[in-house]
DNA sequence: GATAAAGTTAAGGAGCCTTACTAAGCGCGT
DNA sequence: ACGCGCTTAGTAAGGCTCCTTAACTTTATC
């Protein structure tokens, strides 16, 4: 075919790769409808026509469509100013649910929420699995009892989202690079989990999930590009570009724990120096004694003992070096602290904000996640929801 | 029309932001049937209703209104097995023109390139000016005389794209961070040049259109992520996702000249120590004296002359530091070194890819551009082909 | 002439828009 | 209080565009 000599030039990546007969357009304009009315609350025909720019007739008659198939509903009514009221309509909630999922080290949570987003069932379960198999059981099981508390049919759930350390392969359908997790990495574990739970289950990164997380529900709201560095066993990155997932060609995305880290030579990656563990270490390193957990030293630093202060200040020196790197790299309007640490972001900040002077002449927005310990569970919850959505939404007129 | 002032511009990004009515149909699908003719080659309608699901009539007039706006032509036949021979519909190169402009250090460089991406005229010239005024004047004029050459109208030219050093800020209308031309952040520079061509014109970072160039042109095609690192006078890294440029909130994702950098503590930038001037001064601390330039200290190096080995075994090493940071981040499958130094980046890739093995478990693939110092003037061409083709669609039934 | 493929013509239908209408509320003058 | 005019919500009817299916014509090979 392309035996002239021209190239294939500029094909930037186009959308309508499919022919657009009629049926395509009316549901293309219902989409539009539907889309007005979640972003936009309640709104009577009229509105949305001029929302949207269809003809009111064209409005009604879309509109009884997605009525018919129980995308939307009645809400009340508005009166105007002046002229006969207005009937509102809204989306709704329970044409569908959407299950998240976030799988921790320390704890496994799980939701059900409606369309809407609004989390109608949780549980928060210890995570004491031995192996990855009873890992996996424990996620089936728990999210069958979510399911069942929540009240809505399993087959209500049009689809889940699972939040994991490491990365998953699609290719493989096993995680990658999951160090804290042993055995985690076992081919047939998340098929086994599909199968047994009989919906579309969907495995992302714990980080990209948490950013998204914070995206929709709390902090990262309109930001056009937004990195979530996520501080806790682990060290993760999630990236929001546009309001979608910037995931790398495989995954690896926001993978910052293999930054090359020039603190001490010889092995050690960054991800170690700058994780929980860390934290412990500097502080006994600079004279604390005890048991001591991360959240100790930060409650110690928190009430100003020296050797903790200390240790606080190394760690933000250590993060301050991966947000310099990140900003360099993605120029991002937003980078938003979180994971295991959420708690003590604030006494991160300062030595963060001070280091990075040193490190780079740039200047992010740095500020401490909202959602703590449940952004990732929330972002499974969202990612879920707009898959579950356009689910639902096509198979509006299939039965 | 549509004098309802009150837009509701917070939504979240979806695509269908505009209603679709029976010409956005008709529309759209005369952008699929181009589409089509330009990434799979010349076709009859038959073939065409064959490859893109619309029926044959559908095809056949949609057609007919394309090669009445003068967007696609007949370009022969060719005779199936048995029946009937096919007439072959090609778009036509001619329906308009893209101007491409390099504002190098060194070298001034434009074409104008047809809507096939072939160019059709091109100049380079030796950028001796020394105002920033001077400068944006001898690009008007080289502009004005590549366009005479080409033999093309000037109101045929659709669009074109600048490449230059440093941020473009769209708000403000200048650059900023080029710190290699002195003046060229004055404001208005870009406006007289847009005002005086009296063409569409768009401002891009030169690190930013060089890796389009070489995804569009070179060894990046087909990649899902790819990261350009451009070593030259300065240091700077383009990223294309999806084969689309990935920018970052304001325009500044890949300026790495900002990552941190260990190599000594103090002033200086990672820029300074990869930059061209940077292997010329490593030369001079092993050793190497006289006149000496980035290139003579490759050519010496590549007669394995000792001290400007040694020196080329530094700056791979530095360079690797960026390529380690880069893939933490990003997750390209793909990263290319060009710039300056495309002449001897076969001499880098050994040190860079032994260097990189001691940061970092991740192994990207690394390799040389295939544009060398084109790679920037041909992004640009590709980046303002991608708006013209767009343009001259858009008009197609306008007049 | 049979077969096959390219392309056109004709008929039918889906979905949108415009125009014109009805429905329903409010203010106001009488 | 009542009706009239004004304003806004929503529906009905008719027309237009553009897509599809099906049948047909044209032109090639065997």
């Amino acid at each position: 075919m392309s035996e002239n000599g021209a190239m294939p030039v500029g094909d930037v990546a186009e959308q309508p790769e499919q022919p657009w007969n009629r049926s395509r357009l009316r549901s293309s304009n219902e989409r539009l409808l539907l889309g007005r009315l979640r972003s936009g609350g309640p709104a009577s025909r009229a509105q949305l026509a001029r929302d949207t720019g269809l003809s009111k007739p064209t409005v009604s008659s879309a509109l009884a469509a997605l009525e018919e198939a129980g995308l939307v509903h009645e809400v009340g009514t508005q009166a105007p100013e002046r002229g006969r009221v207005a009937v509102l309509y809204a989306p709704d909630p329970a044409a569908g649910y959407a299950l998240g999922v976030d799988i921790g080290r320390g704890w496994l949570r799980v939701a059900v929420a409606d369309l809407d987003g609004a989390v109608v069932a949780r549980a928060d379960v210890r995570n004491r699995a031995r192996t990855s198999g009873a890992m996996a059981d424990l996620v089936v099981s728990t999210a069958r009892q979510v399911v069942a508390d929540s009240g809505v049919g399993a087959h209500e759930v049009a689809h889940a989202v699972v939040g994991t350390p490491g990365v998953y392969d699609e290719e493989r359908r096993r995680v990658r690079y999951a160090m804290h997790l042993p055995g985690w990495g076992r081919a047939g574990l998340f098929d086994r989990m599909r199968e047994e739970l009989g919906i579309p289950l969907e495995v992302h990164n714990d980080a990209n999930l948490a950013a998204l997380g914070e995206y929709t529900y709390g902090v990262g709201a309109g930001s056009r590009l937004f990195a979530y560095i996520m501080i806790g066993t682990g060290l993760g990155m999630g990236v929001v570009s546009e309001g979608r997932l910037f995931t790398g060609a495989h995954g690896g995305a926001g993978e910052i724990g293999f930054l090359p880290w020039p603190g001490r030579p010889g092995p050690g990656t960054l991800e170690d120096a700058v994780s929980g563990e860390a934290v412990v270490e500097a502080a006994r390193h600079f004279g604390m004694t005890g048991q001591l957990t991360a959240k100790a030293v930060f409650d110690a630093a928190r009430e100003g003992r020296e050797p903790a202060v200390e240790a606080v200040r190394l760690e933000g020196e250590r993060i301050a070096y991966t947000v310099a790197a990140a900003t360099a790299v993605l120029d991002p309007d937003l980078v938003v602290l979180g994971g295991g640490v959420g708690h003590s972001v604030d006494l991160l900040l300062r030595p963060v904000r001070e280091t990075l002077r040193t490190l780079t002449p740039l200047r992010p927005r740095i500020v401490p996640g909202r959602l703590g310990e449940d952004a990732v569970l929330l972002g499974a919850v969202a990612t879920a929801l707009g898959t579950a959505r356009e689910v639902v939404f096509e198979r509006r007129s299939g039965s």
